[in-house]
DNA sequence: TAGACTTATTCGGTTTATTGAATATAATTA
DNA sequence: TAATTATATTCAATAAACCGAATAAGTCTA
């Protein structure tokens, strides 16, 4: 593995990185740890399609899981990843903010998202008060 | 094609670079623009297929190419290109200087480097003297 | 333990990339 | 124009990636 070529170590990171859906996943975790249901819900593919996405981004030792209960959570293991990306993006004169561009749908039914939706809604019952 | 999601944009260049073949080019055309037959001799691929590899770059939009005479020189049209490569590089840990372990034939047969060699034979012989 | 819930894996068909071999193209020189 | 030189393209076989469908594997709750 490391008497690898390193042309050939540096393509891997490039070939983990050549896909959209697993761009727009670590999209997804730049900011935070996140949940696949989550990552379901905000981008739109199926579960399945996720998860084998996943599995190359781990695989590539770019993300690491954690399971908690029912939910594993995904966060990027290697953050200067995101460098890279930014280099690419600035390549193409797309600012980083037209990276938020996932979906925000209405309701996420991950746990994450539940929690700051309740403290929300407690927060706004107080205010309303 | 401008109508291309971000990511998929992004995932285009990175899937240039993806690539061992591809990046052992630009490696060569890091300094200079450079002809065929001259990453031919300091890669040891065949012409052909060095050119398919050109192709793909041509096409990604990160190598132009400009011809004199017999030879087409190629060179890098982005040079940010360089900053995706040594980032990915430090994320392996690996040291710029161990870029430049391509192959050093003892005599490249194209103009470039004739034209050098030659310089070099008149220094000497100067020097001689 | 049964059932519900989240995530992972396997399988298979389709598409895409890779790469050697042969050949074509373009510029140059005689 | 013919031969030469440098580079590009085409073709075909193999390999790899993609991705939908089905199912398995953990984990929690009742």
């Amino acid at each position: 593995m490391s008497d690898m070529q390193d042309s050939e170590r540096l393509a891997r990171i490039f070939k983990a990185l050549m896909h959209p859906a697993r761009l727009d996943i670590l999209e997804i975790l730049r900011d935070d740890e996140h949940c696949v249901c989550h990552m379901e819900a905000h981008l739109g593919y199926r579960q399945a399609y996720i998860s084998q996405q996943l599995t190359v981004l781990r695989e590539a030792g770019l993300v690491d899981d954690r399971r908690d209960g029912w939910n594993i959570f995904y966060r990027v293991s290697e953050p200067r990843v995101f460098n890279l990306i930014d280099q690419a993006r600035a390549m193409l004169g797309i600012s980083g903010d037209t990276a938020r561009a996932a979906t925000q749908p209405a309701a996420c039914p991950c746990p994450k998202c539940a929690a700051r939706k309740n403290a929300h809604e407690k927060q706004s019952l107080v205010t309303d008060v």
